[in-house]
DNA sequence: TTTATTTACTTAACCGTTTTCGTAATCACA
DNA sequence: TGTGATTACGAAAACGGTTAAGTAAATAAA
């Protein structure tokens, strides 16, 4: 009952702890007999070795680390999807971390990763302001980190985007296009690097068609549903309601639909919509979705691969890449 | 850069090893003002304790694993969503394991997790057959398993479900109501816990209302979303297609919905169908989708729960509840 | 004053693997 | 036949935190 241990095995071997040790590790010291019956014995007293003996021991704990504002959120899900397959791959292990989108939670969290529970990091920030220091310490003691999406611009670590800018570029000069004149930008933070770009790009799109940007157009809003849908719909329900709506988050997208809704809004008739989104169900709501859809699913594994490239290193923090991988434009009813 | 090792802050002090573990453990052995100088240089020292050292030592990991199928479905991540809360509020950490619906890999995971990864495992079985064995193992070494939804009708654990048979009755109920005469089941594998009860809830409401219950309607999906899309396209051009549909996991809704746009059938002038789904934009596609919709993030609490339960009883396998956790109806246009 | 008790620490032995350094024994080669 | 490699294994010391057992000093009880 007592844990099979690498030593009881050897003694029911006649063999020594190490021998049995290297013999699991297929190392070349150990003769092809020997493997084999301690494979063997191993299996039949269904030997598991102790992970944390194994970590502890060689100050790898074949652990990386997600940490994420939630997982409830089709991009952050496909993101995970991807990251754990090439973690699986690699024979690593996931542990997610969610920060709600707290940076309290966020430091703390990142803090305690210090102590060596992962090996590497993958981190898309929270939306409240990410403090570099604990970001720092992890580099320093050579843990590699790479963000993805939501990426800390002061740090120079690996990242992985997609083409925020000139996708919030292609989503204004769309709208444009459609006619809009008075588009509404939702954003959840102002302090992250994804809503500054997203915002540039709608900047430079509304200034290339001569149009004037209006500061009051940049619409912050909650991480709370229904007081989103209660601040749109007083948006919406204004006389000089936007006649176009960029939603820079999926949720918010979701959002603008429910408000408008509620308020009987025709879209695309009364207000056109476009969200960053990667629902599959874009194309089957009520009107279609018009959407920039990310490359979720392609950003994780490429955030995970440049994480092992650095876990593969010896000089950890080498790979200073920025990988950026476009999103594309779908349009579908809601604009059009 | 060496880290700061609890040796090294004792030596800092002129105190032992062990004073410090203790001081930092707040042990009442400690005086006050050395907690205090503990406390005060290990902040200092930025030291954080090695996780893998201390799981090693006390045979204990705060880590809970969470073995599931895939993540990138709203019922799975809303789940995580609960169970997230409660690990995180007990201070424990959270390892996502994905099968990808793979029984291979999942007894892979399950065994490994008897080196003792994990303290407690919950699980939500993939639609191949889940070998009970690995976790009759996990509980011979007591480690303390809590299944979710998707649950090993013939293991004696903790289960935390919603009443499938029930709701899946009421879903065939409605149809029948709304006028259905020919209602297709919709399901991925039928060795499922959760399969077997709709499947019975559906059959009971059939009969209930004299309606001939044939096997040939109960259609098994796969996991590859475009062969679904072109099953169903199969099935609804037929001339004697069903003329409503019940799709008991969320996928198929959507690939329902697909199907139909592409025939250019009409839901749910030509049929009726209700999903079991936790969309968000149920209610916002077109048409609404009438949906089963299960309470995820509480049965991922719930489950947590339990598991923890568990972890602090010594009687390891002490908590044999089932709990069940009713799911809700929502009629929407998809079948009115 | 002597004896118990409490307080505040220390020593040392773990936990289970890995790995460095040996060391016999076998083999190759001049 | 002696020297150097090579092969196959073992002893023991890590890794870093925890904890049982022990101890000296201070305090309380007799």
């Amino acid at each position: 009952m007592g844990n099979v241990t690498i030593r009881i095995l050897a003694r029911e071997l006649q063999l020594s702890a190490a021998t049995v040790s290297k013999a699991l590790a297929d190392s070349h010291e150990i003769s092809q007999s020997t493997k084999k019956r301690v494979l063997e014995k191993a299996a039949a007293l269904n030997y598991t070795p102790n992970p944390y003996a194994s970590s502890l021991r060689r100050k790898k704990s074949k652990t990386i680390a997600v940490v994420l504002p939630e997982v409830a959120d089709s991009f952050f899900s496909q993101a995970i999807d991807g990251i754990e397959a090439i973690a699986q791959d690699k024979g690593y292990h996931v542990l997610v971390c969610l920060t709600h989108e707290r940076a309290l939670k966020e430091q703390a969290i990142l803090h305690e990763m210090l102590g060596g529970r992962a090996d590497g990091i993958l981190i898309s920030s929270c939306s409240e302001t990410t403090d570099p220091a604990s970001i720092l310490e992890l580099q320093e003691k050579g843990v590699p980190v790479v963000f993805f999406d939501r990426v800390c611009e002061e740090l120079d670590t690996a990242k992985v985007v997609t083409d925020d800018r000139n996708s919030a570029y292609k989503a204004s000069d769309h709208l444009i296009r459609c006619g809009c004149r008075n588009i509404a930008f939702l954003t959840i933070s102002e302090n992250l690097s994804i809503s500054h770009e997203r915002i540039e790009g709608y900047k430079h799109a509304l200034e290339e068609r001569g149009i004037k940007f209006n500061p009051a157009d940049i619409i912050p809003c909650t991480h709370q549903a229904d007081d989103n849908v209660h601040l749109l719909k007083k948006m919406l329900g204004k006389k000089d309601r936007p006649d176009g709506i960029i939603a820079s988050v999926e949720k918010l997208a979701v959002q603008v639909y429910q408000a408008c809704r509620e308020l009987g809004l025709n879209i695309p008739g009364d207000v056109r919509v476009v969200g960053f989104s990667n629902l599959v169900t874009a194309s089957l709501l009520n009107p279609s979705l018009t959407t920039i859809t990310q490359p979720a699913f392609e950003m994780g594994r490429a955030a995970a691969t440049l994480l092992f490239k650095a876990l593969g290193n010896k000089s950890a923090d080498a790979a200073q890449n920025v990988l950026v991988i476009p999103s594309e434009l779908q349009v579908r009813d809601s604009t059009s």
